[in-house]
DNA sequence: CGGGGCTCCTGTGCGC
DNA sequence: TGCGCACAGGAGCCCC
C-alpha cells in the first residue's frame, strides 16, 4: 500500500525522469479512474503539456503541469511506471521522448484529477501537518493530541490529523514506539509522546531511504520494488515472534483495519 | 463531533 | 482437488 514514503520515492524518481517533457497523448482505458473533469475535457487538457514540477502532499502525487496540475492518488494499489508501454495499464501517457507513463492499478480504486489548483480540493485543504517538515515539532504534535480521545493507531492514519501515514507505517511507528495502538491519545504522557514523534520521523524517513515497501503491489517509478519491507517489525506478523521478547505478535481489528503489535513490549 | 460500519475493487489464500 | 468466500485497506459516506 503507498503511503508517504512509497509515493515521496515515486515523487523523487519521476523529478530526474519527466520533467521538461511534454505529454503528447493520452490514453484512458478505464474512464472511471479520471474523476475531473469529463474523460474528453481531461485527454484535451493534457495533450501538449509540459511537465513542470512534481510534487507530494500526503499520499497524494502531484504533477505540475503549464497551466494545470494533475493530481494523483493511488489508493490501495496504484502504480506510475515510465517506460514502455504496459498491457495491464488503465491509463497511459505518451510522453515527448517516446517513453510512457503507465498508470497501473490491479484494485482500480485510484484517482487522477485535472485542476487549476491542488489546493483547493476540499481532502488538501483538511489535511493534516507533513510529518517530515520542520514545523512538525514535538510542542507541535503534543499541541495536536491535547483533547483527543481516540486511540493513537487510527488517529495516525488520520489524514486530517497527520498527512501521509497508512496502515503499514502506523503499526511500525507505535512498535517502535513502544506504545499500545488502543491508548488513547490524551492518555499518552510526555515521554510516551516523544517516542511516538520521534517514531514518526524515523520508520518514515528509513521507509523513504528503503525506496518504501512492497508488501502489496507498490513499486517505484521504474517499477522496481521497495526494501522496507525488510526491515518490517510487526505488520503481517501475526502470531510469529516479537523482535523486542519473542512473545507472539497479536492482530486485533481497528477502525476496520488488521492491527499488529507485542502486548508485552507496547504498553 | 466521534466512532462504527459499509462501500468501492479484484487477486490471493484459506477452509471445508 | 476444487470451489467459494473472506480478506487486504484508503477514504468517502451514512448513521447513531
Amino acid at each position: 500500500m503507498p503511503e508517504l514514503p512509497e509515493i515521496e520515492t515515486i515523487k523523487r524518481d519521476l523529478e530526474n525522469i519527466i520533467i521538461g517533457k511534454r505529454i503528447k497523448d493520452v490514453e484512458v482505458k478505464v474512464a472511471r479512474i479520471i474523476k475531473e473533469p469529463s474523460v474528453e475535457n481531461f485527454i484535451k487538457g493534457v495533450q501538449n503539456k509540459e511537465i513542470k514540477e512534481v510534487l507530494r502532499r500526503g499520499k497524494v502525487l502531484i504533477l505540475k503541469l503549464s497551466a494545470q496540475y494533475l493530481v494523483i492518488h493511488l489508493r490501495m494499489t496504484g502504480q506510475i511506471i515510465y517506460g514502455d508501454k504496459q498491457e495491464k495499464s488503465k491509463i497511459v501517457f505518451l510522453l515527448s521522448d517516446g517513453k510512457y507513463l503507465n498508470f497501473l492499478d490491479q484494485r482500480v480504486m485510484g484517482e487522477i484529477k485535472l485542476i487549476n489548483d491542488w489546493r483547493d480540493l476540499p481532502f488538501i485543504k483538511q489535511m493534516g501537518p507533513e510529518p517530515l517538515d520542520k514545523g512538525f515539532s514535538l510542542e507541535k504534535f503534543q499541541e495536536m493530541l491535547k483533547g483527543k480521545k481516540t486511540k493513537i493507531k487510527p488517529l495516525l492514519m488520520d489524514q486530517g490529523f497527520i498527512a501521509g501515514i497508512g496502515n503499514l507505517y502506523a503499526v511500525e511507528i507505535l512498535f517502535r514506539a513502544k506504545a499500545n495502538p488502543l491508548r488513547p491519545a490524551n492518555s499518552l504522557v510526555l515521554s510516551e509522546i516523544k517516542k511516538i514523534y520521534s517514531a514518526i520521523k524515523e520508520v518514515l524517513e528509513e521507509g523513504i531511504w528503503h525506496r518504501g515497501s512492497s508488501v502489496d503491489t507498490y513499486r517505484d517509478a521504474r517499477g522496481e520494488k521497495g526494501k522496507f519491507e525488510q526491515r518490517i517489525r510487526v505488520y503481517g506478523r501475526k502470531g510469529e515472534p516479537c523482535f523486542g521478547c519473542g512473545d507472539p505478535i497479536e492482530k486485533i481489528t481497528l477502525g476496520g483495519r488488521g492491527t499488529y503489535f507485542c502486548p508485552k513490549c507496547q504498553k
